[in-house]
DNA sequence: GATTCATCCTTAAACGTTTACGATACTTCT
DNA sequence: AGAAGTATCGTAAACGTTTAAGGATGAATC
């Protein structure tokens, strides 16, 4: 249907090893003919199967990237900051989505390698190093972007989780709040470990026991927050003050306390983490640590195509841990 | 380095040929060696070549989804319907997000094309069909998804925009609102034009005429509505309702009327377009018109599916036009 | 006029699969 | 026993491209 070189050349009456020189600027074939065959293909409207081309070249200018929730609005923002740097490096990417669903996690990087992409970013949620890079060979490139396994010895970019918690809980500590939870989804992710730690860890500087039930997980994403301080507030477990693990959860915190008959901040005061768009409205005004999504995707991205170029032999690992930055609004 | 069939062929003592047919279930080859090869691929770690599989069989098992804007919400619930139903049927998709730009949708669909995607799912920022099919094999299945150039004869899955438009400017006028403006951005969308002549139709129907001065479209999407009713307050051009293209600049519309002094909804009140998720926050209760977003991805999921295993010849064009309904919040 | 050399092109193999066809051996039938 | 059929496997071509190696041509050198 769609042209090949094999056309082009019988058309130009050469072979269509020239034709493939002759398109690719390789030496060895002449001006004259470089120009009939440029011309020919344009003309064909000929386009490159980049398929063929993938299996000789053994590349596919293709990278997967994984994430848990493209729902979350933190995750597209990190996905954009990857596809435009990626793009201007002439890689598509295939995106995955998981929905929070680990089987699903396995499933993509399997397709992914059969699919023989040239590398993988991906935003994981999985516990131990092994459950990813088992599955991928282990020479293809390999990014975790703002979540990886503790025990990997791969590159990644993210947030530094536990220094971020800290200053969230920290500041509802000098907001002299005294019984602050920290609530969050029931997702393996490694961030939100950290992001606990750093909750334990700033209680406990300033003397404070954490209370067990007063951090809690739940299942679910959207509804978490909600459904969580609202069952909490009828238990009678009263926190004055709540460090969710993201954004989304937290605006389901404040509803939860709002619609308990307590208020924001007075009664409960209210942190969340990411800094996702809306956390900035005036009628939302969520405090919340900030992070720069974009620009954590194109980290990510850059140094996967520094692993791309370079020789698998001489690949080093490159972290980044980024500085969070609390951002104080109506919410605390 | 990762096995290949001939591999498994060479440890099994028997040709490649074989072991393909055995790995596809095909006859001809005996319960015992299919077996034995089996277990062999599977001691191997063997995981089929995508790409070489792609070249004989001529599919890829791959579609492309081209967004213009990943960072409105309503694109991501739409990208997850689409990406859900794909997932089902075992394709995976190239997600790529134009950001408004028609260069960039050219680039991605050409390219798109080269890496032998099976079918393409666009929401297009394109005027004319043939700035997108002519760059596409005309055998390609193509559905286009919430927007479409209206000279096509392809199959669509959207929302009626005239009729929606029509029951927000026709809500705002049961209001009693009668200076209703209308606030979009100025890329060129189908759905915007669609939206914008449900607004004229609905003013003409009440007797009202429209003035132009009260269609207003800007630049850029995220800051529009802000500062498009800003400057319309200013100039003092004040509308009384305000329909909005969609609820990203509806939201900033809301926020630029208060902080011009004015209330929302007395003042002017604002209806909006999608009922992303965050336009029914208790905070936020903007009125809108409802979308069911990841339905529409998946239908045009389905849809797309139905003629990837369809005979082009026998391809018949499926079209959808799924009903708007009126969300009544404090907004209006 | 033979040799060398550069230039331009062709041949052929390779990438990892699938699949039509042919070959072989074994069964079954007459 | 010979013919015919069946089950199993191998050979080879094909998908569209890249690229190493080699061949042809003509010009330059001696």
């Amino acid at each position: 249907m769609t042209p090949t070189i094999k056309d082009i050349a019988a058309r130009a009456g050469i072979s269509y090893a020239t034709v493939s020189r002759a398109l690719n600027e390789k030496y060895g074939v002449s001006r004259e003919t470089r120009e009939k065959v440029k011309a020919l293909a344009e003309e064909m409207g000929y386009r490159p199967n980049a398929i063929a081309q993938g299996l000789v070249n053994r590349t596919t200018m293709t990278v997967g990237l994984i994430i848990p929730d493209i729902t979350n609005p933190f995750y597209p923002r990190l996905a954009l900051g990857i596809e435009d740097r990626l793009l201007k490096a002439g890689y598509n990417v295939f995106l995955c989505n998981t929905s929070w669903n680990p089987d699903r996690e396995r499933d993509y990087l399997n397709n992914l390698v059969q699919k023989q992409v040239d590398g993988i970013i991906i935003s994981s949620i999985a516990h131990h190093a092994d459950d990813i890079e088992s599955i991928i060979p282990s020479d293809m490139p390999l990014v975790y972007v703002s979540s990886y396994p503790e025990d990997t010895e791969r590159s990644y970019v993210l947030i530094d989780n536990i220094k971020g918690a800290d200053m969230a809980v920290s500041h509802l500590l000098f907001r002299k709040r005294r019984r602050i939870a920290f609530i969050g989804s029931q997702q393996e992710y490694h961030s939100l470990e950290d992001r606990l730690s750093g909750y334990r860890k700033a209680l406990k500087r300033a003397g404070i026991e954490v209370s067990e039930d007063m951090v809690v997980l739940d299942k679910f994403q959207e509804q978490s927050g909600y459904k969580i301080i609202r069952e909490l507030l009828e238990k009678g477990t009263i926190p004055d003050g709540v460090f969710a693990e993201n954004d989304i959860i937290a605006m389901g915190v404040v509803q939860g306390v709002q619609d308990s008959g307590y208020r924001v901040p007075e009664d409960v005061a209210v942190i969340g983490f990411d800094d996702i768009p809306i956390a900035s409205h005036p009628d939302i005004q969520l405090s919340t640590i900030h992070q720069p999504k974009y620009r954590i995707g194109s980290y990510a991205a850059e140094i996967l195509l520094n692993q791309l170029i370079q020789d698998p032999s001489e690949r080093r690992t490159e972290r980044m841990t980024l500085q969070p930055e609390l951002i104080v609004r109506r919410s605390s």
